[in-house]
DNA sequence: ATGGCGATTTGACCTTCGTCAAGGTCAGCC
DNA sequence: GGCTGACCTTGACGAAGGTCAAATCGCCAT
């Protein structure tokens, strides 16, 4: 039995939609990994090797300047495809922010494999664009929102995306949520420092817009104020 | 005759590698279409009606808010391709920086043509992957780079880009061209006011690094120094 | 409970860049 | 040539957000 028999996103990733034969030729190039919170899968501008199915759990991919600012540029969740078929380099870092599963493929072994498999390539274009027009949205952001605004919009987000992956069939976005990022990782997602995260997240309890039981917790109280602040 | 024949793009956009029957069933799906400068072309949010190779000319990509701020997300120049197949919606418009001729498609039609056609939707995925990457790092440098960076970041892009379209054949990046960019249009693409813009053209001109005979030219006459403040 | 440590929050201060306003430049046109 | 209008530059000022430093929190091991 192969191991995509019992995968849980196996419907939702894009190998969904091909046949059990197939399956078997896919499951036959890949293999499962695990990767513990924190631990680097891919070097940013280091050759591209390998490249994976997200099964569980949160990466983030970034770009660092030579001077150690960092930049997240995306986030990838169970169902995601991450690494960079198709040309010599990647040009981001892939690191879990949360112990995660993947499903890891050579490079080489993929390109040959989708070559092969038009059906394949297809699912992993329509991600491609999706993902790529998600990222355009984000630079909108990153260029023209301010600080309060950034933040709203980071947590509306998070909330959507993590209604999603919930084991409880959630309809809509989730009202109470765990963050996967610390606040350092926040401030690397929306382009600000620790400090302005951290104040703009305790201006939101004060108004009475979000709770923060926790450190990662959050509970939207007044998502329309949410809404409005995102601009 | 098929226009295709004597296009330009011929071997460079997603066109390149489909044999002559292939070039004049798509050729039958698409027209010739001229563009004048600000013109615009798809409209962000409207439903995705259209994909087109750039044939020659830039234009630009944009998201605004609603209060009427722009980011440029993305600049298209000869065989390039724009528009959103495979997907309802547009996600940013596109509008003419300069003149140019695009060749357009329904999106419908396109959408079919490709799927049937493996060789070409793969070449539109390693577009769209570069175009990823290109756009990962853009975001490194509007939510990290400082206001210097930025500009010194985009000259030099724009020494590379448009060496690559220049008739002459050039090695290696411009040291003069024209940029197709208004000052105002430079801070969208940079997340910066025209202001900030103009003053650090201004600096970097008073430092000897760049010459401005006019408005849109741009010498570069101290690449190293660029490099170095693009950090 | 206590101590220690990393993560977060808070405060004071300061820099960068945005805002507002005025003036300059250039091309096209009469 | 001078007028017009769009675009660009420059200056004065202020606010948003960054920097630096200290205090606090939460958690784990003792």
């Amino acid at each position: 039995m192969s191991s995509c028999d019992t995968c849980v996103v196996r419907n939702r990733a894009i190998c969904a939609g091909l046949d059990s034969r197939e399956i078997n030729a896919l499951n036959a190039i890949g293999r499962r990994r695990a990767v513990t919170a924190g631990e680097p899968l891919i070097w940013e501008d280091d050759d591209s090797l390998l490249v994976a199915n997200v099964i569980d759990g949160v990466l983030k991919l970034t770009t660092s300047t030579e001077d150690g600012r960092e930049q997240i540029v995306g986030v990838a969740y169970p169902s995601d495809f991450i690494g960079r078929p198709f040309g010599p380099t990647s040009k981001a870092s892939v690191v879990a922010l949360t112990d995660a599963r993947v499903c890891v493929f050579s490079r080489n072994d993929f390109d040959r494999f989708a070559r092969e498999h038009p059906e394949l390539e297809h699912k992993l274009l329509e991600r491609t664009l999706a993902e790529l027009d998600r990222t355009r949205s984000w630079m909108m952001l990153l260029g023209r929102k301010t600080a309060p605004e950034k933040i709203a919009t980071f947590l509306l987000e998070m909330s959507d995306r993590l209604a999603e992956t919930g084991c409880t069939p959630t309809f809509g976005p989730a009202k109470r949520f765990s963050l996967p990022f610390s606040r350092q990782q926040v401030a690397d997602v929306l382009g600000l420092t620790i400090e302005t995260v951290s104040r703009q997240f305790t201006k939101l309890k004060n108004e009475g817009v979000i709770e923060l039981p926790s450190r990662r917790e959050v509970e939207i109280l007044d998502r329309p104020a949410l809404v409005s602040l995102a601009g």
